[in-house]
RNA sequence: GGAGAGGUGGCAGAGCGGCUGAAUGCGCGACAUUGCUAAUGUCGUGACCUCGUAAGGGGUCCGGGGGUUCGAAUCCCCCCCUCUCCGCCA
């Protein structure tokens, strides 16, 4: 959400900015109930002192007095009434357009429609040419009894599977490796809520808007199941005014994420690319509103997820997305795409984004600073491992002829000390 | 799920229709005093909206939302949360 003091004061900006990121709002209409709110604000406020001041007086009338002097605030409590109601009305509808105002992108943001335009910075690592016949992941899987994603369909439908075997510690081994690094990084590990209420959701951007691409419960609760530990993470402080001394605040959690993947019909229905449910490692930093902060943040969440990658062996490119391909909150997003050989190209795996104060003033979490002063914080996450996407890139980037798959360096210790699986008759 | 108690400022905790944005204590800040620290004293110490160039003015907020009333932190209704007991349960 943006502030409507802002908006009021860079309306051009922010039209820019919705324009760019292919975003439809209405500003016009936003800055015409604005004032029409603040006019009529006015009114009321004057209305009440009247009535205040009348309330103090009959306070000490006498009783003969009293009688008349509170048939006359009758006229005044009916007029208040009224006029609070129009503002009312004024007001429900302002909040409904003010939540889908976009934040305006940052500026080497580049322009563009939708992820094609996506900008490369960057690429590590080469992809690796086999002198053998690549497997797919789903066919490692398949082979080695890895990956059943027939009984997954039985038991909870498509996009849902089954890991079994070797695969699972590799999976349990890779997110450990992950939140370890990170809180060898200085970041506070968390368990989280995975049902969050409404609030939530909104807080964080998802809602309204992404309402289809979310589960929820049925109306016995108002709970929603999140589709990353961000929704958890970055609203748990949600109301609070924090103490600048506490911040930046640093979280790290493993979660498991669920997406219902609406839209997606005939989309990647192959193996565990697009999936319901995974497990994921993500990275929440909360701090003062400040932008040379938040790009170091940003560029130290993103640097996070790319030792990991470079550590894993496992060549990735990085991304500038462009507008059309930015959330409505983000003021930047960098995407880790990770080479995937059954894909012939780069899959995303990791999303890096800032927020400045969206999430926060929807969330009204806050810090004092060292003046004294309160002001929204800023609000940045990343992903630092989400296993299904992991698992795909391990499996077909370290394959060996005979189908099975070596373990990266890093990751043995938390396997036993292994450093293959899938070896035939192992 | 059933029965009861309760949610007040950074924290603790009074108030239970108008004099209360809120006593008191703690914490925090400034100043004063004592050689430093400690202690003591005095003053100050919430957020938000709005009008105003400013000084300053007005309004809202006592878990959230409705209602009663000339007037609500205080009375009524709904919801959320916490605690105690019972039931159920990984």
């Amino acid at each position: 959400m943006l502030d409507l003091k802002y908006i009021r004061q860079n309306s051009a900006l922010v039209r820019e900015g919705a324009t760019k990121k292919h975003i439809a709002c209405d500003i016009d209409r936003i800055l015409e109930l604005d004032a029409a709110s603040r006019e009529m604000g006015v009114e009321i406020d004057q209305l009440r002192q009247g009535q205040k001041q009348a309330g103090a007086k009959i306070a000490q009338a006498s009783p003969e007095e009293r009688a008349q002097l509170v048939a006359d605030q009758q006229a005044t409590k009916t007029e208040l009434k009224a006029q609070e109601e129009r503002q009312q009305q004024v007001t429900v509808e302002l909040q409904e357009l003010l939540l889908r105002v976009p934040m305006p992108p940052a500026e080497d943001v580049p322009d563009g429609k939708d992820d094609a335009q996506n900008a490369e910075l960057r690429k590590w690592g080469k992809p690796r040419s086999f002198d053998f016949e690549a497997r797919s992941h789903q066919d490692l899987g398949e082979m080695h009894g890895w990956i059943d994603v027939e009984r997954g369909a039985r038991l909870a439908g498509s996009r849902n599977y089954l890991l079994k075997g070797d695969i699972v510690l590799l999976e349990s081994a890779v997110l450990r490796f992950a939140l370890d690094q990170m809180v060898e990084r200085g970041f506070t590990p968390v368990t989280v809520p995975t049902l969050v209420r409404t609030e939530a959701m909104r807080g964080t951007g998802y809602f309204p808007g992404g309402e289809d691409q979310a589960y929820r419960c049925d109306d016995r609760d108002d709970l929603w199941l999140v589709g990353t530990a961000e929704v958890p993470l970055t609203a748990m402080h949600a109301g609070e005014i924090l103490d600048v001394a506490d911040l930046p605040i640093k979280f790290v959690a493993q979660s498991s994420c669920y997406r219902r993947e609406a839209g997606t019909y005939g989309k990647d229905t192959r193996g565990l690319y697009r999936v319901h449910q995974f497990q994921k490692v993500e990275q929440v930093i909360i701090d003062v509103a400040d932008e040379q902060k938040s790009l170091e943040h940003h560029a130290a969440i993103l640097n996070n997820a790319e030792a990991l990658m470079q550590a894993l062996d496992l060549p990735y490119r990085v991304v500038n997305v462009c507008g059309g391909d930015l959330g409505q909150g983000q003021v930047q997003k960098f995407d880790i795409e990770t080479w995937m050989p059954s894909r012939e190209g780069y899959g995303e795996t990791h999303s890096a984004s800032r927020f400045h104060d969206f999430q926060s003033r929807r969330l009204d979490l806050r810090y004092r600073g060292e003046d004294g002063k309160v002001a929204h914080c800023h609000t940045l996450n990343n992903t630092v491992a989400a296993s299904t996407r992991m698992l795909i890139a391990l499996l077909e980037n370290h394959q060996n002829e005979d189908g099975s798959v070596n373990v990266p360096e890093p990751l043995r210790p938390y396997m036993g000390g292994r450093d293959l699986i899938g070896k035939a008759g192992s």
